[in-house]
DNA sequence: TACTAATTTGATAACGTTATCATAATTTAG
DNA sequence: CTAAATTATGATAACGTTATCAAATTAGTA
């Protein structure tokens, strides 16, 4: 019961009612372009199929087409502020573009994933955006489905990728707090499955040699990976609180992500630590949480909405033109949001 | 070209391979259940169907079968921090349910959602969860497609709804700001195009009538309905940047959401107003950027994760046995979570 | 007019699956 | 050791659309 088996107008009605073949109905009612039938037929069926009201049958004609006019995405979580953006991003191109887009979320277990995967295949989806759950996700399941992937990292290099340039808007960042007179800096990663989380380390290490600035070890810091939002924020609460009691602190900290920074944000405030008079915090990503916290968050913006456009844009050709040689990899380069969590280094900072 | 005429395995295919009828290869692959087919020739189909890489083409099983296993959610904007925990909730109970769900983005603008509709009635999906982009949407498309809303407006009574208990879930916020000494309340709501705007300010009224309250008609704050968070964050500051500079202000402000309240917390703090002491803060809705302000934001939490699942089971349900008398209303109730921002009258307070 | 060329319509075969019915193989009972 | 009951397999008709080809109509030209 209940089952949508509703009698709905096909277009043999429509044909029965307006006397034509269905061909002919055919034709007018989705009709390829360039084919001839005459303007009063036209009308007569046009007349007919609103009269039974027909609608047509997509499922019919994806079957009789071989193909679904659809693509996937495959992220782990909408609920992280990262993701609406950038699925926004991709449904604005796929449907410009005559395309829908069905969403799969999988909590960041690979064998959801996997599950996913075999279900893009069995739906046939014609294309997948696909953000790896773990660097160590395996798509051959995927077979002859195209896909782009949504990372920055090296791990998939032999896949096509698009994803932001987090090195370069990371020095960005830390260029920044050089020059409004920052030496002693903090880093605060947050551990994720996902990415080699040290090359943040290198890098932060890199660029204090370079400055021939000194880095105590105690100002990397790492906080655990969470599920979700909130628990990333309270994981990031539990290191700052300790972090921030300490005698002499940095005057900047850079976190990997807003979440982060945010965590620091608020534990500062806690502690009365003015913000950003006695600390600069930065982070990173550019989740709208940052534009509403006290004071707003500096933070090394990901334009995620042009993330999602790219890749869709990316997945859509290649799907016109499968050809290829080699993989392709797009790094999108971030932008600094100088907001009020960050200041110049002041006389009160010890 | 390109298109995805990949020649995959079909049970044709598989059949050929093992040397049995296609129909009993379709017994063995997607049989029914309670079908008989004996052990070894299952396993002779399984080997085969392993060896050609067969994959269920699930176009055609859902053409014969007249189903798409598959529900659609229309929503305005899945950046609106609102929606994500909706959809998730929605997701998982769809999944678990064999259902697969594709969302439907229209930006308030009502003749995309018709079209929307349009597209849900062609693709056939076979229920429909929906958040009208504004009271005046019309449904009649949609046919005999079942479908819920996701609503708490009067407006649309004649439809089975899920919504939040807002009203209760205001006053609670209410109740609690008199019980912590507040005499004089601000209420500030956003123009929403959705819901009549002024039940809130009714109920204020109301409240106060009860408690034997004077209200200054200056007290009632109204801001633009914003397309993005961001538009409304920043249309709230405006409105709330002239509102703090007044002589004479509430002790505690209440917001019909938490962008609005959050707008007002960080006013306050850059016009060293602080919150609670000098000014309490109530938002609602109980969105993640609540959590990491500074202070937290006291808000009515609305369970939207539960939203999502309620309205998913209650459509499944309808899917199921169409038969219905009257319609449902589903309120959820909400819940006052505690933060920061608010707190007692205390003596500065002029 | 008659004959070709262009246009317009109609009949029909797929697409891959599931479900119905018929047939073949096997078991059970008398 | 048959007849009936059960179990296992096969042949085939849908589902509604699109695309191919053939047929019919109309227009164009000598």
């Amino acid at each position: 019961m209940g089952k949508a088996t509703k009698n709905r107008a096909t277009i043999i009605d429509v044909a029965k009612e307006c006397g034509l073949s269905q061909a002919t109905v055919a034709r007018v009612l989705n009709g390829q372009t360039g084919i001839h039938v005459k303007e009063i037929t036209r009308k007569r069926v046009l007349d007919a199929a609103k009269r039974v009201g027909y609608q047509r049958n997509a499922i019919a004609a994806n079957f009789r087409l071989q193909q679904t006019n659809t693509i996937a995405v495959s992220i782990a979580d909408i609920t992280n502020p990262f993701y609406p953006e950038l699925v926004k991003g991709i449904q604005d191109v796929a449907r410009e573009r005559g395309y829908s887009v069905v969403q799969f979320y999988n909590e960041w277990n690979p064998e959801v994933e996997q599950e996913h995967f075999d279900c893009m295949v069995r739906t046939r989806v014609e294309g997948a955006i696909l953000s790896p759950s773990d660097t160590a996700t395996d798509f051959c399941s995927l077979h002859a489905i195209p896909f782009v992937l949504l990372s920055n990292s090296e791990e998939f290099a032999m896949y096509d990728t698009i994803g932001n340039d987090s090195r370069s808007g990371m020095r960005l960042a830390l260029e920044r707090l050089y020059q409004l007179g920052h030496r002693r800096m903090a880093l605060f990663v947050g551990g994720s499955m996902r990415s080699g989380v040290n090359w943040r380390a290198e890098l932060f290490l890199e660029f204090h040699r370079e400055k021939g600035m000194p880095v105590s070890p105690e100002n990397l810091l790492e906080s655990d990976f969470g599920v979700s939002s909130t628990s990333s924020f309270n994981a990031a609460r539990r290191i700052m609180n300790e972090f921030l009691d300490r005698p002499v602190l940095p005057t900047a900290i850079f976190s990997s992500n807003d979440i982060l920074a945010l965590a620091t944000l608020q534990v500062a405030n806690e502690k009365g630590i003015r913000v950003p008079d006695r600390l600069s915090v930065v982070g990173m990503d550019g989740i709208f949480s940052g534009e509403v916290s006290s004071p707003p968050l500096t933070t090394v913006q990901k334009n995620r909405r042009e993330i999602g456009r790219t890749a869709a844009l990316a997945l859509l050709d290649k799907i016109d033109s499968p050809h290829e040689g080699t993989a392709k990899k797009q790094l999108l380069s971030c932008k600094l949001i100088e907001r009020g969590s960050m200041g110049p280094v002041s006389a009160n900072h010890g």
